[in-house]
RNA sequence: GGGCGAGUGGCGGAAUUGGUAUACGCGACGGACUUAAAAUCCGUUGGCCUUACAGCCUUGAGGGUUCGAUUCCCUCCUCGCCCACCA
């Protein structure tokens, strides 16, 4: 019997596929054609780790599931080869990065190999290959024409430790680099190119809806694109002719403004500050402009500013409204300037809070449902709390409905007043130790009995402190039926819900009053919340009792027709800003002219070749290393032929990874960066499969150049990845990171070096959990799936050992029943399994099959039912194919020469086997019988065993008799062929 | 604060048009083989109670719908990830 030795069988497939260039992507194939890629792996120095191995696994597996059913598969790889690291490796050690990229790569790709991955390698290349990146250069070109590339000064992130400005997308956690999240980012005035991903803000916030991406991919970019409707709202400055422009998503608060706040890098700071405030402005835009982004998040967010004395004239109303400079409103975001309504906005709240200013509530929260025409009302509902018993006092009919203090306001009397003469009245108690107003007046809307009309009340709260022990006076309101009580809250609580219909409103005042009684108590004032979500309008003029979403259409068009607003969306997404301070990158193929100005290099002069250089060392003088090579930087201007200058910064590496996709496509070109047709064959890419991190980066560029490229004529697609998955962090066993430092690294080499082979780690990496969750390590469970080759193995060989019996003695077909089953079940439950990517059940499908097929060797010998068995290990070969492909290569082959057929192909180039429904269930079913739901017995009966047959059989066991205990059965629930359910 | 996701044995995890909860693997225990061990093969393995038979409980907690709920609905708790002064 032959020994199961991965090293070897796994070695000689590998060279065998190499050679026979079984996974060649055919571009002239009839069959469908389908793309499976993985993020474009960074040759790092350290080679693969376990992370690759599940993502490039995954890819992979989802790639020789789809070429044995019948398509035409492009599993491409290469090298994202630009970046930082290598050069710093350069700086370290002298070794130019042109040479140790090339080690890099020629690691990864011999590892990649080694795990048996079916990757078209006549496709590879590295994103710093110059024929390459030459096309990187055409694109910046491209977008130069189309007018999406451009320069600006502007002060921009800037790593001190990479000596480079950065993207916004590569700011993470509030203001640190994202290469290294302990450095704060610095803020440095350059000129900078950018591409102007802006253009693209709509489509790509609105084409997300379209693709087959994890929703919090989705979810993220959305958030990270930050579209907003609004409006934009001009503000007359009193006393000049200027105007303050803000955007605001809540023009239905418009009468709520009772300041505005413009951000201290605001334009018009200088100009609009009056004489008197000047030197404290000043003073204010020194100190903030002092201030990193991290200083400012990390001093907890206390609101600080300074008064401009300057004044808006807030164009609803006319009034006027003190300008403020402060650094909670952002330069970046909408004009650098809002209207503040403190009422409505938490942030606008704690600034009126701290400067005292005032805070008018223009929305009330709505309770029960407006109705068409009602009649407006005015009044108080007062809760009475005793802090001496913590009771509170409420009204409770003889019947038992239970009531809260209230009535309307009387014409002349105001909130407050109406508030105790109700209290007095219902209840007797005259006197009040304070009176506590509970937040903004709210809306119920009732239907009122006695006079048969809709009410809509604007109500205020309020909580009543006082001493139960002063006594009452006489009666209350003696035409009135009712009692006081006094109960505590829980109780009060449960009554009014019990007794009474339609009390949100009381409910919510209930919850007020506990919140200020609680706080009565601790001596504190009541804080009543900010309430910023939706409601009618108050103290809004003749917009009052609009509700908000009317409220703000309404004003903003009663403003855009006298010029005063106008509808507007704004997007959070900024520009891409893609100049990096660095050598090993792509250099923008710019030539700045002092005649002529930014020059594009023509086309014809690309690439502009990387010079090699000795000295990578950045200066942190805001200019790349580039700078410093003079024969390079001076060429003539393509326009005038003057004496001019290179651009010496290079492109982000994601400029690299936006287009490298569509490159596999058609590799080797050298007329074009892809042609169409080759690239509308292959692309868009049916599986792509990384990490999450690159949600905001990689995965919106590369749909902004693919939309580029749509706009332009390149393509005829606009989404670069129909349907993208994350696989989940390959954790350490004891649930932490895997890190060097830590010392727990696992190296895929080590693994091989143990024996265990690339199929073995294939499977583990796929069977420890669904591959888009993170999950630990388990070497125990990596020997489980040696193990289980092994047995696989082993079946194999006993099948080879066999001499089969005559035919004569063969014969008898059902006894082989079992094993065509199992072996139809298993190639059902894996297809399907596949369809879904669910890699960990189809290997535990594969586990179960095999544990059968052990099993059946005792009552299906081999050498009886020696074709049943082919039938069963030829279908394992298969169905075991894309996850240990080499194994399931030499058992294939293995049972073909048996036969002595001369060269039956390549397992992974065969037909996906195909089951038969008749085949798979077996002529009984196991009936499980309940008593009230509850399991009590299982009868096996034929599958088509009627109601009565299945209930004389259920009624026939033990355990059921026993639960039925000779109750009479109610009633009997009967499900064909699955279960019979007693109710008693 | 906002968004997304998740809570099931000792561990990784399986099962949802509602129908045997704990598949598969790991670990543990027992047995066979062996002078012995490893490897391999065959069993057992959610908890409580019990000599046993039987019984009871169990999918984060509590309610609801249903003949029947891990699956559907409500309330709450815990954890993870991402974003966060975005007007």
């Amino acid at each position: 019997m032959k020994r199961y030795n991965p090293a070897e069988l796994e070695a000689k497939w590998q060279q065998t596929w190499e050679e026979q260039k079984t996974y060649k992507a055919h571009d002239d194939s009839a069959k469908p054609p389908y793309y499976a890629l993985s993020f474009f792996p960074y040759p790092s120095g350290v080679g693969l780790h376990l992370g690759h191995v599940r993502n490039f696994s995954i890819t992979d597996t989802a790639a020789r599931f789809k070429r044995m059913t019948g398509h035409e598969v492009l599993q491409p790889m290469g090298w994202d080869s630009f970046g930082l690291p290598a050069e710093n490796f350069a700086i370290k050690t002298g070794v130019a990065p042109q040479v140790s990229t090339k080690t890099n790569t020629d690691n990864f790709r011999e590892q990649c190999k080694r795990m048996g991955f079916s990757i078209d390698w006549d496709r590879e290349f590295g994103s710093s290959d110059p024929d390459y990146y030459r096309w990187t250069q055409w694109f910046f070109l491209l977008l130069h024409k189309r007018g999406l590339a451009y320069q600006k000064e502007s002060a921009q992130f800037w790593c001190p430790v990479c000596k480079t400005v950065l993207a916004n997308e590569q700011v993470v956690n509030g203001g640190y680099c994202w290469r290294h999240e302990d450095t704060p980012v610095e803020k440095k005035l350059l000129k900078q190119w950018f591409f102007k991903i802006t253009d693209y803000a709509e489509r790509l916030a609105a084409d997300l809806d379209a693709i087959d991406w994890p929703e919090g991919i989705k979810a993220m970019q959305r958030n990270w694109i930050g579209r907003s409707e609004g409006a934009e709202i001009h503000f007359k400055l009193a006393d000049t002719d200027d105007t303050l422009t803000v955007f605001t998503t809540r023009p239905d608060t418009l009468y709520g403004v009772t300041f505005m706040v413009i951000a201290p890098e605001h334009p018009m700071v200088g100009t609009l500050t009056t004489a008197d405030q000047k030197q404290a402005v000043e003073d204010y835009i020194t100190a903030s402009q002092g201030k990193t982004d991290v200083d400012r998040m990390e001093q907890n967010r206390e609101k600080t500013g300074v008064f401009t004395g300057a004044h808006a004239i807030n164009p609803i109303n006319q009034e006027r409204i003190p300008v403020w400079v402060a650094d909670y409103v952002l330069l970046g975001y909408g004009t650098g300037a809002v209207m503040a309504v403190p009422a409505h906005d938490e942030r606008d709240f704690a600034f009126a809070t701290k400067f005292d200013i005032d805070i008018v509530p223009v929305v009330a929260q709505d309770f029960g449902e407006p109705a068409k025409t009602e009649t407006k009302v005015e009044g108080v509902v007062v809760t009475a709390y005793d802090p001496n018993t913590q009771k509170f006092l409420s009204l409770r009919r003889p019947e038992g409905q239970t009531w809260l203090v209230g009535g309307s306001k009387e014409d002349g009397e105001s909130f407050e007043d109406a508030a105790k003469r109700e209290l007095a009245e219902e209840t007797g108690y005259m006197t009040v130790e304070k009176l506590i107003q509970l937040g903004n007046p709210i809306y119920s809307h009732y239907f009122n009995d006695i006079k048969q009309s809709h009410r809509r009340s604007l109500g205020y709260n309020y909580l009543a402190i006082i001493d139960s022990k002063v006594q009452q006076t006489a009666h209350p309101e003696a035409h009135e039926d009712f009692t006081t009580q006094w109960t505590t809250m829980v109780d009060l609580r449960r009554q009014i819900v019990e007794t009474a219909g339609g009390v949100e409103h009381w409910l919510e005042a209930l919850a007020r009053a506990e919140a200020a009684a609680l706080a009565y108590d601790r001596n504190e004032s009541y804080a009543p919340e900010c309430y910023h979500g939706e409601g009618s309008l108050v103290n809004s003029a003749e917009h009052t009792g609009l509700s908000t979403s009317e409220a703000r259409e309404k004003i903003v068009a009663d403003l855009t027709s006298q010029g005063t607003a106008n509808e507007r969306i704004n997007y959070k997404l900024r520009d891409w800003l893609i100049s990096r301070q660095r050598y090993w990158g792509a250099p923008i193929p710019i030539i700045h002219c002092p005649d002529c100005g930014a020059v594009p290099v023509p086309e014809t002069d690309l690439p502009v070749v990387l010079p090699e250089l000795k000295d990578f060392e950045p200066s942190g003088d805001g200019r790349s290393p580039l700078a410093k090579v003079r024969d390079w930087v001076e060429v003539p201007c393509p326009k005038c032929k003057g004496p001019a200058e290179r651009e010496t910064d290079t492109m982000d590496g994601f400029a690299c990874s936006s287009w490298y996709f569509l490159r596999f496509a058609d590799p080797k070109n050298a007329k074009v960066a892809f042609d169409k047709s080759l690239a509308e064959q292959w692309a868009p890419v049916d599986l792509y499969v990384g990490g999450a991190e690159h949600a905001v980066m990689h995965l919106l560029y590369a749909r902004m150049w693919t939309k580029v490229m749509y706009d332009a004529d390149l393509l005829s697609f606009d989404e670069p990845f129909t349907a993208l998955r994350n696989q989940g962090m390959l954790l350490a066993a004891d649930g932490t990171k895997f890190s060097k430092s830590a010392g727990n690294d696992i190296k895929p080499e080590e693994i091989m070096e143990q024996g265990y082979g690339a199929d073995a780690l294939r499977l583990i990496v796929l069977f420890l959990a669904p591959f888009d969750q993170k999950t630990p390590w388990s070497s125990e469970g990596l020997a489980g799936c040696f193990r289980f080759l092994q047995r696989v193995w082993t079946l194999f060989q006993e099948y080879h050992a066999i001499t089969p019996v005559s035919d004569a003695s063969a014969g008898d077909a059902t006894k082989a029943m079992p094993l065509v089953r199992a072996q139809h079940q298993a190639v059902q439950r894996v297809t399907k399994d596949l369809h879904e990517l669910g890699f960990n059940t189809a290997i535990a499908a594969l586990m179960e099959y095999t544990n059968a097929l052990y099993k059946l060797r005792a009552d299906v010998p081999m050498a009886q039912h020696y074709a049943a068995w082919r039938s069963a290990l030829t279908a394992m070969a298969q169905l075991i194919a894309p996850f240990a492909p080499h194994m399931s290569e030499e058992l294939w082959q293995e049972l073909h020469t048996d036969q002595t057929q001369q060269d039956v192909g390549s397992v992974h180039l065969s037909e996906w086997p195909v089951y038969d429904e008749a085949l798979l269930v077996s002529e009984v079913a196991t009936i499980i019988v309940q008593v009230n739901g509850k399991l009590r017995a299982t009868v096996i009966l034929a599958k088509d065993a009627s109601e009565s047959e299945a209930v004389t059989a259920a009624m026939a066991e033990q355990g059921v008799q026993n639960a039925l205990n000779g109750t009479a059965i109610k009633r009997t629930v009967y499900v064909q062929g699955r279960l019979v359910n007693f109710v008693i």
